[in-house]
DNA sequence: CATGGCTGCCTAACACTGTTAGGGGTTGGT
DNA sequence: ACCAACCCCTAACAGTGTTAGGCAGCCATG
């Protein structure tokens, strides 16, 4: 009885992640967590949901960054004390991954146009520049796979094109994994600053130029190639990186297809 | 003077990264803690250095896992208290810097021997190897690029081969990069816990089987393909998982080599 | 020999973190 | 009117990274 409330807050555990469940992002005040369904629900003004939670908690993430992310900064951000969010949420990783798909919400799948060569590319394009464009978010997304109804959408679209292009269910199923791994970390890398250099907070180009330098002063006796490469090691150019990344996937993915269909 | 200290602890800065300085894995039984180092001991034991230090800190991970390696448990580790690693590390991060290359220091290359196929392909799954062996190694590695001596040898040989193989100069150092950011992303995704079942903390493969049932329960007008192929996304066998994408690879790059040296 | 400076460690403390216990209103249903 | 559920609160706990300042030994110099 003392806390029966953190039993349950809402009808079923393992469903709830998985089914889509009408997400309206908007701010109307229906949905409360689950309980709306279940009858003689109480509270009057929810003030509060883990949609507004998941959207607070992106806020903050953009203003603070995920080391900066608290229960007590979300909780302020939806106007709620820190013991509150318990309410709503086990523990912050459950906030964590009610963000996770908060972020992926943002992303759209690309037109359905071109051959499957095209629409992967822009796949693994559209997904970098998704975790890009919203702080950290590689780093949320990475450590934690939170199946909710954005991501489980996104990964049915992309499994239906892989098919249509001519792959297995084991080949699709498998190229998306590869897709998601391989963006992930590379976007991991990209954002990963050099503990060498970050002493000069500079912009990418300037920490490149310096890895660059640190590359070349090494002994050339015992480093050869390092030396040799150092500029090629520390292009500053991440487009082309990754583009380059992408175009040997592709590739290996094409070997997979009979010749008539790459 | 008063924080004369924080100046510098050894002469250059730039270079003490970069220079292989022999790291010696600590001769044995001294090293452990307890107040016997402290009394009688000056300034000419120095007691704790920063290869004990990082050593410590691995012996802490692998015990802990890296949410649970705090300052003051490398500091009890060594037989010291938390305040006093900042003599010899600036802060937490670049103690994970010197835990970073020390996880690449029991890397080692595979032999030198068949053709250039083999050896990447070597490469890549010592890499991985090295990640799942050491725990959180993997989310130690990722989101930070620190090019310590081991690592730096690791590159090294890397590009060796890879230019011998006959990739440009250009190809080779992203064929490099490349391959750390996919293994880093693979690992990564393959130790993330899967957040709706979490609840069971199950083997890999219970909850790779839950995770299959949760696919399967998905309403199928709207998840066609996830419905279908919930079997080979939640295939167990991540071994062969990272054998697929690695050959995946490997064919990308091979297209950029004349076909006489694929 | 004495003096100071440097090294390496210490204790205390600060501002913060995630999380829990327990209490108090507000609400709707009976 | 009562009950139970809901939703939020205050207070506290253990633990975090980090800094300030102090104290004991070692070195080299006067």
């Amino acid at each position: 009885m003392l806390d029966c409330k953190r039993e349950f807050h809402d009808s079923e555990e393992g469903v709830r992640t998985a089914m889509p469940e009408n997400d309206t992002t908007a701010p109307g005040a229906d949905a409360t967590p689950g309980s709306s369904a279940t009858p003689g629900a109480g509270a009057a003004t929810p003030a509060v949901t883990r949609e507004a939670l998941a959207q607070a908690a992106l806020r903050v993430l953009e203003r603070e960054g995920l080391a900066g992310l608290s229960m007590r900064k979300v909780a302020a951000e939806v106007g709620v004390k820190a013991a509150s969010l318990y309410w709503h949420v086990r523990n912050k990783q459950e906030l964590l991954d009610l963000l996770n798909d908060a972020i992926m919400g943002s992303a759209e799948p690309p037109p359905r146009e071109g051959g499957w060569r095209e629409q992967f590319h822009a796949y693994c394009w559209r997904y970098r520049r998704l975790l890009l464009d919203n702080r950290d978010a590689a780093k949320v997304v990475a450590g934690r796979l939170a199946p909710g109804p954005n991501l489980l959408g996104l990964m049915e679209d992309q499994l239906d094109r892989l098919r249509a292009a001519g792959l297995s269910d084991a080949d699709a199923a498998m190229a998306s994994y590869l897709l998601g791994a391989f963006v992930q970390g590379f976007v991991l890398q990209e954002q990963s600053p050099i503990s060498a250099a970050e002493v000069l907070g500079g912009s990418r180009r300037e920490i490149a130029v310096a890895a660059g330098d640190l590359f070349r002063a090494l002994p050339a006796e015992d480093f050869p190639n390092l030396v040799d490469l150092a500029d090629d090691l520390t292009a500053p150019d991440m487009d082309a990186r990754f583009e380059f990344c992408v175009q040997r996937i592709l590739d290996g993915l094409a070997a997979l297809l009979p010749p008539d269909r790459r």
